[in-house]
DNA sequence: ATTTATTGTAACCATTATAGTTACATTTTG
DNA sequence: CAAAATGTAACTATAATGGTTACAATAAAT
């Protein structure tokens, strides 16, 4: 199971889109999200490294970079994952076994495909989507 | 990132589709993965809760129960993940704030749709796939 | 029948990841 | 200068993961 770092990021950024006349603190975040206000600044610092807020020390509150519309649930996905396979597979398999010995190629060809399917449909989807259901409950 | 189970469980089932002459034992099987015979045995029972191996205690190895072409990766990821979401979402969201109150339901919507991705496209892939991969490195 | 080899599973352990927390330096605003 | 934020290091508790030992249960071989 991927870690919540994913869906608080997306909770985040939700939030700063629409109270963009309040200083959207990371005070304030904790409190709709349930935690700690680090655990905040500490994604927060992640969205701010890929380009998708804005703030810093002193300036109260996180603002967007970009328009809803225009950041992608991929975009999210890589700024808190940094890079990482979505598949871990097995170390050091026996390389005198010819199935030991090329199986890591051989899924990586298979596992990369499917991440990439993942990644095409996130991609397809963006912050102002996740806004947009939030009112159609 | 999701663990390494499923790999091996992919690892597993090749080796026995591609030794069906001799007997694949966990011991030979855990030679391969180059792991303890245990965790081979453990992942063994959850593709034979599954239905794609068959073997028990006293019968020395297992065997598939069905063609490599007829095992897609989605039978065996299902094995291995049994019924767990892809993605984590965080638990207790403030149901007094607009976003928090309804952000469980958006995220599910997105976030199946991007595990839906995957699992299509793992559906399209068979142990056949894995096994002709293999080769052709 | 007895021996042998094997699987199934419980129990335990070490390592790592995760999320929460405290503390404090840094920075901007007023 | 004071107040209010953020950034980040450091520490903690909890849980997941994978490895290991141990042993009962089973089937095959002799």
């Amino acid at each position: 199971m991927i870690n919540t770092r994913f869906s608080v990021a997306i909770h985040i950024l939700t939030l700063v889109a629409t109270n963009s006349d309040k200083g959207v603190t990371s005070n304030f975040i904790a409190g709709s999200v349930n935690t700690n206000p680090v655990v905040i600044r500490r994604i927060g610092s992640l969205l701010k490294k890929a380009n998708l807020l804005k703030g810093g020390p002193g300036v109260a509150g996180y603002s967007l970079v970009a328009e809803p519309n225009k950041i992608t649930l991929l975009d999210i996905y890589r700024a808190v994952t940094t890079g990482e396979e979505l598949f871990a597979v097995h170390d050091q398999p026996n390389p005198n076994c010819d199935v030991g010995k090329n199986i890591q190629s051989s899924l990586d060809i298979s596992l990369t495909r499917a991440q990439q399917a993942m990644e095409n449909e996130l991609n397809k989807q963006t912050l102002a989507d996740i806004i947009q259901h939030l009112s159609i409950q």
